[in-house]
Formats: C-alpha cells, structure tokens, sequence
DNA sequence: GTCTCTGCAAAATGTTTGCACTCAT
DNA sequence: ATGAGTGCAAACATTTTGCAGAGAC
C-alpha cells in the first residue's frame, strides 16, 4: 500500500463548501432541512439530498456534529468543541451549555456492570430563556 | 366543570393490559415493532398502529418510559425508576445503568445562561459484554 | 348507551438511494 | 481523464391519522 493512498479524499465542492459556511455561522443546530434553507439562498439549484449527504460526508470527517438529541429530526452542529446541549421542552430549541457550566463527573476506567463505557451523551431540558419570559400560553 | 370530571379516563383494554404486561416483563428497551412481535404472540389480530397508540398513551400516563437514544428508531422502557441508559457503539443495544453506579452533579438551581434546567437526559456509549467478548469482528 | 379504542389502509414525515450527468482534482 | 459528487425522482423506514365498527364502562 502507498503511503500516499490515506490523502485527502473529499473534494471541496462548491455545495459542500458552502454548507460548511453557513453551519459555521450559527448557534442554531438546524435540522437538514433549515441547512437547506440555508444554503439555497447562495445555491438555489441544490438538492435536499445532497445537504443529507454532505452532513453525513462533513459528520464523518469530524468537521460537524450530528446531535441525536429529542424529537423527530435530527439536527447539526457547526461547533464541535466539548459543550452540552439544552433543549427547551416548551419551543424544541437546542442551546449550547459550555462543559465548564455543567460539569460531568469522571467515567469510571472499569466497567460498569459488563458495560465499558466510553463516552456519554448528556442533554438537558428545561425552558429557554424566550419561553420563560412568554410564559403566558 | 365536575369534581368528578378529573377521573381515570383510559379504559384498560386487552390491548393495553398486554403491551404493558409485555413491556414489564423485559429490560431490553424494545422498538415499537419489537413490542407488536411481543403482543402478537397473544393477541394475533392487534395492528401496529394500537401498539404505537397505546405506547404513547401509557407514556404519557406515566406507566412507560419513551426513550429518545440515538439510532432511528424510538425505544420504550418498561422500568420508570431512575436510571441511566448505555447503548453499546457495536450492536445497538440499551442497558440499564443504576443511577448510583454513576453518579451525576446536581443541578444548579439558578439558570444556566438563561436557560431553566429541569431535567436531563445522559446516554452513556460503549461496548456491551457480549461486543466486548467477541471483539474479533 | 356512550365514547374511547381498535384494525385497516392510507398519509405523513424524515432520510436514503439509483441513475445519468457534472465537475474537482 | 477519472471517479467522487450532484440533482432529480423514486424508494424506504418509521410514525401518525381518518374512518367505520367494536367493546369497556
């Protein structure tokens, strides 16, 4: 095997690009299809599912993050240093909460109960700053 | 409005009996159409579509959890006490973890840049026992 | 008897895929 | 020039819904 052959295979398209740009511009973690929205502004003739497909692409390579987080839809996120995410059960808005604000405790180095963990995933709920200062329903 | 007009308003059919019978019966957090196999068993005739209605209705009265774990299909628990939940990376599957095995920080009282934390939600990720065992893939 | 619940089928939702053409390298 | 990437449409997977009839209360 060449020691070339692990190079750089993405390339840079100009769909991609551009995707990358607006998912880098926002707090939001939009959904595919607000990336869409997005993203037709500056290239009118891209497709749903070439957004679909360059958020997968960009996710694997590291340069976003796919959220699993409630609801139906999942959602992207330009920022990929530590941080959680707070989702408000009232309007289903995901907000960034530096790690710093809410610290995890140490993942234990043995096992738990037959389980190695390796990661977690932390999501918190509550109400969103907009929702609490509507609270009349 | 009726000092009465509060009571119990779900009827418990055979239908609903069953799923939940079945959904206390196991750990292993089932998909929907793994909870219809399960009820099938007893009740050929039932359709998907009351497996799913039934499970929203017991979730909503509190008898079920509905889990939001990552994958593509949602997940329902049988066991409403606290709990953690880990999905191993490998094949998917949800364990429970007690809540003492992994302890979490309180959470803060005063809002966390103005968002009102009530709740959260912690997925650990890793490998499972059996993942673990059979690591020759 | 009333009104919630059911089974069925169809619709809705969100995501993925096959294909021929395009374009970054 | 090559093959990864694109747009389009169609397929797919999961969940929800409309409706007429059934059954819990």
């Amino acid at each position: 095997m060449n020691i070339e052959s692990d190079k750089q295979q993405f390339r840079m398209t100009r769909q991609r690009k551009v995707i990358l740009e607006e998912l880098r511009k926002v707090t939001s973690h939009p959904t595919a299809d607000q990336v869409y929205e997005m993203v037709r502004k500056r290239l009118p003739r891209i497709s749903l599912a070439t957004v679909y497909r360059n958020l997968e692409t960009l996710s694997a390579a590291g340069e976003v993050l796919k959220l699993e987080v409630s609801g139906t839809q999942r959602r992207y996120d330009g920022d990929t240093s530590e941080h959680h995410h707070a989702r408000c059960a009232m309007c289903g808005s995901v907000i960034d909460i530096p790690a710093k604000a809410f610290p995890m405790p140490k993942i234990p180095s043995e096992a738990i109960e037959g389980f190695d963990i390796s990661g977690y995933r932390l999501e918190l709920t509550g109400l969103c700053q907009d929702c609490r200062t509507t609270k009349a329903v």
